[in-house]
DNA sequence: TATCCCATGTAACGAGTTACATGATTCT
DNA sequence: AGAATCATGTAACTCGTTACATGGGATA
């Protein structure tokens, strides 16, 4: 079957997610992936609208009319309500330990779309969910160290304990996203210092 | 063209990095992708058995003549003199800002076969190419939270500080791995603490 | 008017994923 | 003998990459 029963990629989801924010055009979405480090995938248009056509198909998101006025050519989309329900599923969706070991970054894009678009719960789910599995892998880690440590050549054991420290680095922030995710809501700057 | 003309890809010049440690067969490969943490890329036979063939049209292995004894079917390969070369072009290349952004998964790879398959001057030249890369993307993030930071959602906020974080403990790591290669090896455990 | 950039696409191509097929060998 | 696993491969499919094509609006 044409695009709609198969699994949409996190490419797909991640375009939901920025749809969110207001309807686009395939050249906007484009230029996020091109100047925000957020470019997790490319920026070319030969990837960007195939994809927003799938989901089209898929019925996640509906050309917006074209406004009368004229203008630059533009063919901006937004979501429908089905799409809005698939990125909440997709953000909803429990981690897996492939996802922790293999597609951190997939995980990263989830999560900084989920306090737009979830509800306040999920965030901390979603944190506590990651931080137990990167225990888990932090601990085969070191089961693989204490047994196989000993072959690796130099700059290979310097890999090893450099992805080791992220996995460690990657558990603390965890902890500390989720507190800071607690703690009510406070806009930056050093407002809140008072009297000295 | 058939295979040959294009650029090898990540996968491929792993497998020679592989392959340089001795003979192994697609099965040995496939295993160590699925075995061991190195496993960047998937441990799937669909992947692997394709790319050594493609390996083979290249001229950078060759089949070692099957063993004439019994025992387990096995088809082993191991690196042509061309595949050296082509292994050596592949760890002494310049690491350019693009890898360093978007695929720094490649870049540790290339590091981990260093200290076997190059020159000496290859580790250390590879780490200061790459932290300056690093240190470039750092203004580049922090240009970006200037501008930026105030619209990001919180959870938004969350990964995007963490991604600068991992590159500030990336950067850190290229100094203390370039002092460990600087060095003389010394065998790990306690064994150099002397007298208090 | 000429030129550059905005904006949307398409076509060819290759690699990786998933799933399946097939035997031979070792283990129980 | 039967089961599990070793070991090698192939076929279908889809996505992303690269490169190109187009053409209208802004800018000089």
């Amino acid at each position: 079957m044409p695009p709609g029963t198969r699994q949409a990629t996190t490419l797909e989801y991640t375009l939901l997610g920025l749809l969110d924010q207001g309807p686009q055009s395939g050249y906007d979405l484009c230029r996020i992936f091109a100047t925000t480090p957020f470019a997790l995938y490319s920026d070319s248009p030969g990837a960007v609208y195939p994809a927003v056509r799938r989901l089209e198909t898929r019925r996640w998101v509906e050309p917006l009319p074209r406004g009368p006025v004229g203008g630059r050519r533009r063919r901006e989309v937004r979501l429908t309500a089905a799409g809005r329900a698939a990125l909440s599923e997709w953000l909803a969706r429990e981690p897996t330990k492939h996802e922790v070991t293999h597609d951190m970054g997939a995980l990263y894009m989830r999560f900084a779309f989920m306090s737009q678009a979830a509800p306040p719960d999920v965030p901390p789910r979603f944190l506590a969910t990651v931080g137990r599995l990167l225990e888990e892998h932090l601990a085969d880690l070191e089961r693989f160290a204490a047994d196989a440590s000993g072959q690796m050549p130099p700059t290979g054991r310097l890999v090893f304990e450099h992805g080791r420290e992220s996995v460690r680095h990657t558990l603390e922030w965890c902890a500390r996203a989720a507190r800071a995710l607690a703690k009510p809501a406070r806009s930056h700057g050093s407002r809140v210092r008072r009297s000295s």
